[in-house]
RNA sequence: UUCGUUUUCUAGAC
């Protein structure tokens, strides 16, 4: 059963919900992991009604929900914003006594945290008996991610003085808090943590964040010399760098750094495009960007989305051309948004 | 055998 369950799990993973389910049923039975495989798959692939059926069906072949059922469907109800079915999971959970595993309830938290329901995410947090690291960067990701980086910062502290240390993800939030609030002087101080732990050669990550940090913080030289010191860069470094020079700068530098970074051969991604389309919307270059959009998919292979097609509905409705604005939207393959 | 937090774009107007 073991390895049937692993099979279940494999094509589910793998995004083929039709055979993970066929796998599931030829299944000599089906025990709590089968069902547990079986969600998992149609919570990544955002299918809450699916989820929302399967969870009641397992019940009525009369296996019971255990933790693991539990996080898995909060995991599906955060991913496609379902506040009330959240609370109903909620309920169950508290009832079933599985509020104090620390899975369940760090996956709690996140979701009211990501609804924008901080008042009872911080309530939760405060009832739970044990704060570990991961509960903490969820409330501190809840505060940073809807404007209130200043409570964000006082987690930050307590969370230290109770003995519990940042890892790269606490890190992450803090560094975006700054960013948010312009606190550079806070920045700064966790540049040098950061380089104290060794951590922008570890992780490129953080690297890009740190450019990003200082960007925010309106600091192009410092974000430009962090793109310097940076053992290696892959595109996030660049486009941190392109973002900050679309915003810090007026002229046209921004395109200077996208040429330069053509040049050292790397190649741009679609949010790459996204900046550029964005920098010449705001720069009211249509030339260039009906150039930028053409080379997006003739010579990178990337098919433009929505976004890529609001910065160019954008850009003509700058420059005055609503009547290609209109074209161009209504030429849009769907336009649900 | 199954579960939780993880960077880079996301405007404009007031």
């Amino acid at each position: 059963l073991a390895l049937g369950n692993t099979l279940v799990d494999m094509y589910a993973k793998c995004d083929m919900m039709s055979a993970a389910h066929e796998a599931f049923d030829r299944l000599p039975c089906q025990d709590i992991v089968s069902w547990n495989v079986l969600l998992a798959g149609y919570a990544d692939q955002c299918h809450l009604k699916k989820i929302l059926q399967e969870f009641k069906r397992m019940q009525s072949r009369g296996v019971s929900p255990d933790d693991v059922t539990y996080t898995t469907c909060l995991r599906a109800c955060c991913n496609v914003e379902a506040v009330t079915e959240g609370q109903g999971m909620h309920s169950e959970i508290e009832k079933k006594g599985f509020f104090d595993i620390g899975f369940v309830s760090s996956m709690l938290v996140d979701m009211y945290a990501k609804f924008g329901l901080l008042m009872e995410a911080q309530y939760l947090f405060d009832k739970h008996p044990i704060h570990d690291l991961c509960l903490w960067n969820v409330l501190i990701a809840g505060y940073t991610e809807h404007e209130q980086s200043e409570r964000a910062f006082e987690c930050l502290k307590q969370m230290q003085s109770k003995g519990v240390s940042p890892d790269v993800t606490t890190l992450f939030y803090s560094l975006k808090a700054c960013g948010s609030l312009g606190a550079t002087d806070k920045g700064a101080d966790l540049h040098m943590e950061i380089t104290k732990k060794g951590l922008v050669e570890k992780d490129i990550v953080i690297g890009n964040t740190l450019i990003g940090m200082y960007v925010k913080c309106g600091l192009l030289a410092a974000a430009h010399k962090m793109f310097d010191i940076l053992p290696f860069r892959d595109i996030g470094s660049w486009n941190a760098l392109i973002a900050g020079y679309d915003e810090l700068k007026d002229n046209e530098d921004v395109f200077l750094v996208f040429d330069r970074m053509l040049g050292e051969g790397m190649i741009p991604d679609a949010v790459t495009f996204i900046l550029l389309l964005n920098a010449c919307s705001r720069r009211g270059l249509l030339e260039r960007a009906s150039e930028y959009f053409e080379a997006m998919s003739k010579d990178y292979g990337i098919e433009p989305t929505a976004e890529h097609h609001n910065c160019l509905v954008d850009l003509l409705g700058r420059v005055g051309h609503l009547g290609k604005a209109m074209t161009n939207i209504t030429e849009l393959p769907c336009f649900s948004d």
